[in-house]
DNA sequence: GTATTTATTTCGTGC
DNA sequence: GCACGAAGTAAATAC
């Protein structure tokens, strides 16, 4: 990982074309070959960047280029260089992740009553022509429910859950099916769209759901 | 903006719970106060971050603890320091970008014939209950058009633009309104589905629209 | 301030 | 390799 702060003017011609003023930057150079231009602000988003697989070449008059396969290209104009150093970091052991959506789907699947008393589950990503139906399940009365599952319900989980339902029906094996919208936050409009469409929302509580499980696991 | 090379391991409680074991890794910490822990790869997406406001608090046990208003908290324990430099930057201008959907609209609003000879603007924007229409329009025999225009046409911007026309054509003023699906790029699925929803699709050339509005602007 | 839409989205996953 | 869905999406913009 290379960190240079300079002086810089940047110009970027890709999949749109922009343009960075001179201005003090800092320049990461990382190993799998990309480079970023940050400025002292938002966040860890950079100004300008390329992504790998990238070349860049250093020009003697203190021009990097760095190009791609697409042809989209990064020219950073150096005119000032305050600091320069490079450090070996070797390969990241990366990070392990809990709590995202598939993890709601899992502590769902595990406890299909959080939906309705004798709610059961027949399989989850159930597969279909048009993609996995996050849960399929049996209600009370033995009537199939699609649920599809988010971390925030908005307009266009619907329109996929309402995409499954329409596809579903048409099986005289499962038919009728009716539709169940489940996330941890869910959007007015979201609501009044599956409302419309006759699906059911559920609001998850993720803490709680994880709490149902572990006790589930403490007692047996 | 300071940069810390150090072997460290992170963990994150917030939205999600992640934990990072122990390796060498830059940590940024900008003016605006975000910190993000980078590794030598994934471009320029860090491992862990927190975005501002939020507050460093640097422990004596070299533990800097991240903390933000929603209570989402970054620990990071530093175990060896390898570098630790700062630099001030200032404020940085900013970029400015060209190319993006919003020009695209300005550039097909203004040429219109790109779609169908004799094609004439209505107006951008043009607004309805549930959001507005990038453009309205009419053909060469008078039949009012809805376009929605992407940079990239998905299966979402087809969903998008039916809804727009459903509406549209419940008003006896507009009715019948034609659908057009623009695009830089139209994925197939979405080709498909228009097409099953008799809307026509339009890829669109942001070089060749650009160079025809330039003419103009070189003509008159 | 809330809701919606865009993004050089990026990133993973399944086919 | 392509297509699709998710993201600690974030950021800009309309209402």
């Amino acid at each position: 990982m290379r960190l240079v702060i300079a002086r810089c003017s940047v110009d970027y011609a890709g999949r749109l074309t922009a343009h960075l003023p001179s201005a003090p930057r800092l320049i990461l150079v990382k190993a799998d070959g990309s480079v970023s231009v940050h400025a002292d602000d938002r966040a860890y988003k950079p100004l300008n960047w390329m992504s790998p697989p990238c070349t860049l070449k250093e020009g003697e008059d203190s021009v990097w280029t760095v190009v791609n396969k697409a042809g989209e290209k990064l020219v950073i104009t150096m005119e000032e260089v305050l600091h320069d150093s490079s450090h070996e970091l070797g390969t990241d052991p990366g990070l392990i992740k809990d709590g995202v959506e598939a993890h709601l789907q899992e502590l769902l699947a595990d406890r299909m009553e959080t939906l309705g008393e004798g709610w059961s589950l027949i399989r989850r990503e159930y597969p279909t022509a048009i993609g996995p139906v996050d849960i399929l399940g049996r209600d009370a009365d033995g009537v199939t429910v699609a649920v599809e599952i988010k971390r925030r319900g908005e307009i266009d989980g619907v329109e996929q859950l309402t995409r499954y339902l329409e596809l579903l029906n048409r099986d005289p094996l499962l038919s009728p099916v009716k539709g169940v919208f489940a996330a941890q936050e869910i959007k007015p409009q979201a609501r009044v769209l599956a409302s419309d469409r006759g699906i059911d929302c559920v609001t998850l509580d993720y803490e709680a759901l994880r709490g149902i499980d572990d006790d589930k696991l403490r007692l047996f």
